[in-house]
DNA sequence: TTGACCACTTACTAACTAGTCAGTATATTT
DNA sequence: AAATATACTGACTAGTTAGTAAGTGGTCAA
């Protein structure tokens, strides 16, 4: 692993635990035992470095969509993304959207094209999801699928602040009801529900 | 106004646009036409400024639960609750669980004690509506209250985040579409369903 | 009118901030 | 062997940060 990735990755962990405006260049520097000029080489302003995190999660996301494309089962898929969020939970971390969201008016207007092109194509990749899952009788949902890729996304970005202020298990309970919600068309009936 | 009070607001509303970290007492103490140790007189600590907000917020938010009891319509109430992030949406600003979610690792333990007990308010204020309205019919949802609720905030928090990254108009088709989920039982049929 | 309290200001500190620049060791190329 | 590029370090700057301490002007009560 190179220096650089080494900074992104430590970057990015920080953003997403104390903020991006509550860690230095110091800090990355001492962490990784290097002066902050050399973290400056790399990233000549913190803002280039934003957005470089910001950029290198793109890149895990669309590696993320590749690896998920190869899932045909559409509610594992489902779970698949739940997971990522999932996992943050248990280290106390919030997403990227939701630690870039809080940081917005801080960044450059490029990190901020950054930021909106990396919540499109999550949103974009769930909404497909959804439709392709609708159109074959795996999830049930009203409204259209990118306004439900907006409710799913946005239940997981908040649920990861909502795990750290009430407590870890909370972000199981909202994963599971979500999930419920999607793919079990009538609970109480067992007659499914088809529309357009 | 007090100082302290002009204090409390400025703090308020620089947390949920720039976030805690990225504002100071110069920027407080600048705006309002002070010096910044007169903010340290009321505020000797950053931390006691933070929680000193979160403590406001919370009273904000017991004014407007009192307010909202007056209004029997439980859809209306609903309406009340979504309008105030409706507002934030409308200024750039994310909600204090969002701000403070982020933040959570910069604040000391009497601060992280009182975020928990702001977002738990909330959710038990939420959690109650939707049980009194599921009780009369007025809203239809699988699951706890308590879990419908947390759903139904972090939608709210995080859209806050949406609306900046991806554009304003996008928190009302979320908004529209969370309470046509509750409030319409069954849109292809016209039967009501009920449970426990 | 004295004294006490309040809401500040002035003046300060020590630490930290992002960012610069001139070097330097090491490897790679020519 | 010389030139070049890479990935740094050391030393620095100018500005900002939270926080302190001592003093000041005003109000109010005894």
């Amino acid at each position: 692993m190179t220096t650089r990735d080494e900074i992104l990755r430590l970057g990015e962990e920080l953003m997403r635990t104390q903020g991006f405006n509550a860690f230095s260049y110091y800090h990355l520097a001492d962490a990784l035992k290097l002066r902050p000029a050399a973290v400056h080489y790399h990233f000549p302003t913190k803002d280039a470095l934003a957005l470089s995190i910001i950029s290198r999660s793109r890149e895990t996301f669309h590696a993320f969509a590749e690896h998920a494309a190869r899932e045909p089962d559409l509610q594992k898929r489902l779970h698949q993304f739940v997971r990522i969020f999932s996992e943050n939970a248990a280290t106390d971390k919030i997403c990227l959207m939701g630690a870039a969201g809080a940081d917005f008016y801080t960044f450059g207007d490029e990190t901020r094209a950054e930021v909106q092109l990396l919540v499109r194509e999550i949103i974009v990749w769930l909404a497909a999801l959804l439709r392709e899952g609708k159109a074959s009788g795996v999830f049930t949902f009203d409204g259209t699928p990118r306004t439900r890729a907006m409710l799913i996304a946005t239940n997981m970005a908040a649920s990861l602040h909502i795990a750290r202020i009430l407590g870890k298990q909370e972000f199981q309970r909202i994963a599971d009801q979500l999930v419920k919600d999607l793919c079990i068309p009538q609970k109480s009936t067992s007659r499914r529900k088809e529309k357009s």
